[in-house]
DNA sequence: TTGTAGGCGTTATCAA
DNA sequence: TTGATAACGCCTACAA
């Protein structure tokens, strides 16, 4: 583990100034051809690479972003790994180091984050309607993007799901089934501002208006009891209804299997749509009709946007609002008249 | 977004010299109480926050790790999360940035993040038999941990969990229930290596000589169409089958699918036995009896190696090795003695 | 086209 | 118990 060449080895052996090795280093002008091919076989030789914290010392920059995930939020979904990844490549594609951080963070670590220069922007997820971490940022002027949006966006940068035109969609391919009582079960969090369930809750709201339906709603924690008990209560409840669309992730699988366990077989006389990756849906049996949720698309547009805000001065704010697309597989039918 | 405040302004305003700034900063003894509390004062005033990158060009660490999981290998599992997610936790409490790297490295890369200063050290994961990664790395006394091993580990941090065991114990199970027809549907890459792949068909062949049993062997590409199909076949070339192992986790759902297509009824005529997450078994239908894969452990486990290897000089090298646990759920039952 | 010199914000080594 | 001062490795005016 000798020590790493540096500049200056790299100048001294090629016989040239430490400002030299520097311009070529960065693409500067201004080289002589010869004087060049000297350094960077000097540079070869020594298998010399910059040291990057003192470059970025130099340059006042970290040249790393980080991805905000406070892990405690809504256990495991399969998302969470598609969108670290969809930021990753990018980052690293653009020369940034990408660090993904789990742990929730107050205020003041938060901003200790850029005023320690670990990073030079952050990703946030799970963002609320009024999220405290965008009041915080927005105030001190430090670059972030948001996955996920809060009721005010106007010079933020975001990109999100249409949650509540995906609430339509999954009704509308319901209630053309034939389907009138549509139960919906929600992440929890609504209440507390949490934005993709309060915007599912409002296109749900609207969809029943909408197709004159009355609403049969629930939040739930996203596990599999909470679903399977929760579907079982309202098939009691409800002796009419025949579809269900959930909002949460895996647990799904108990409402699947609290109907089956009805003796209720799925789609034929009962119909589910879900939210989820394109690759879970699939993992599922049956395999599920689903509104597909691009998180790995999400994670890489959301790492290039904040990275070209960090580079362009004058880079435009956008907040990006992705169309839903449904996707039908086998957990959906028409609805059987007669009864359930 | 104004300039944060540094050591000198702390120093300024405290009327002390940096480095006594400095040495309280980092803990140091002999600093007179009062002016300790002035120097803390200034600190809170200023909200300053030493410059990491300072820190570390000085102090000649980085104070990060990485990850490296080469994202083209194996397409999604749900266990890749559960490891960055424990190894992130780990690293940020012990005040190290955690990257996460999925665009694969060549040698060069790999080097350059040591000499670089980018990372101190780094975790490896899809390690093979004889990875050259970890050649290079060792070649030059870089410190990195495994996740996974090779051959040869002495002098190597790994933590891994034990693939043969792993085999043997379901094989036990599947025997005891009555099933002597057994097949093994392997990940892809035994024969270039891969660890988990190779580790499993060597405990596979050990059951099997041991129970007395013909082997009854694939490997396939991690893809729920894959699996379908080869189940389908299996199922065909196979009459007697009646039991199915599979290393493929999410996929697996397509052996099951095949089965019931063939009107087999899981678990009552057929038994699949997995190694996935608890999580995972638990979203399939039926729930899977299988071996729990302990990602988010193995993660921060690893970390934690990983950052005491880098702080103890003399932290000795260990090679964790977990036994595995066969988890019964609803995926087994006793084989027909009839016939499938 | 090239080099000199100062600075980035810390830590570490000596003196005082 | 404190404080100069020299690193750390690189970048960047400015000068030559």
């Amino acid at each position: 583990m000798s020590k790493p060449a540096t500049i200056t080895d790299v100048a001294r052996l090629a016989g040239v100034s430490i400002t030299t090795v520097s311009r070529i280093l960065n693409n500067k002008p201004d080289v002589a051809q010869a004087t060049r091919q000297r350094v960077l076989d000097a540079i070869q030789q020594l298998n010399f690479t910059p040291h990057v914290q003192a470059q970025r010392l130099a340059a006042g920059k970290s040249q790393s972003i980080a991805v905000l995930y406070p892990s405690d939020s809504l256990g495991f979904t399969e998302l969470e790994f598609e969108f670290f990844v969809g930021a990753s490549q990018v980052a690293t594609k653009a020369g940034f180091l990408f660090n993904l951080i789990v742990t929730p963070m107050n205020e003041q670590t938060l901003l200790n984050l850029y005023r320690s220069n670990q990073v030079d922007g952050v990703i946030l997820m799970e963002v609320h309607l009024n999220d405290r971490r965008v009041a915080v940022l927005r105030e001190r002027g430090y670059p972030f993007v948001l996955i996920g949006r809060c009721t005010e966006n106007t010079g933020l940068s975001t990109i999100d799901l249409d949650f509540e035109t995906a609430m339509l969609l999954a009704c509308e391919h319901l209630y053309s089934l034939g389907h009138r009582h549509i139960g919906f079960t929600n992440l929890i969090g609504a209440r507390a501002g949490y934005g993709p369930a309060i915007r599912s809750l409002w296109g749900y709201q609207r969809a029943c208006e909408q197709f004159g339906i009355e609403p049969i709603y629930r939040e739930l924690k996203p596990t599999i009891d909470e679903l399977y008990r929760a579907t079982e209560a309202l098939l009691d409840e409800q002796p009419g209804m025949t579809a269900m669309i959930t909002l949460h992730t895996g647990p799904l699988v108990g409402a699947i299997r609290a109907a089956q366990n009805r003796g209720l077989c799925v789609p034929d006389q009962f119909s589910i749509v879900g939210i989820l990756s394109d690759q879970m849906a699939q993992f599922i049996s049956p395999p599920l009709t689903a509104i597909s949720f691009p998180a790995q698309l999400m994670g890489s547009r959301a790492a290039q946007m904040l990275i070209r805000k960090l580079q362009d001065a004058d880079y435009e704010d956008k907040q990006v609002l992705l169309k839903p697309r449904l996707v039908i597989r086998d957990s959906t039918a028409p609805a059987r008249t007669s009864e359930r």
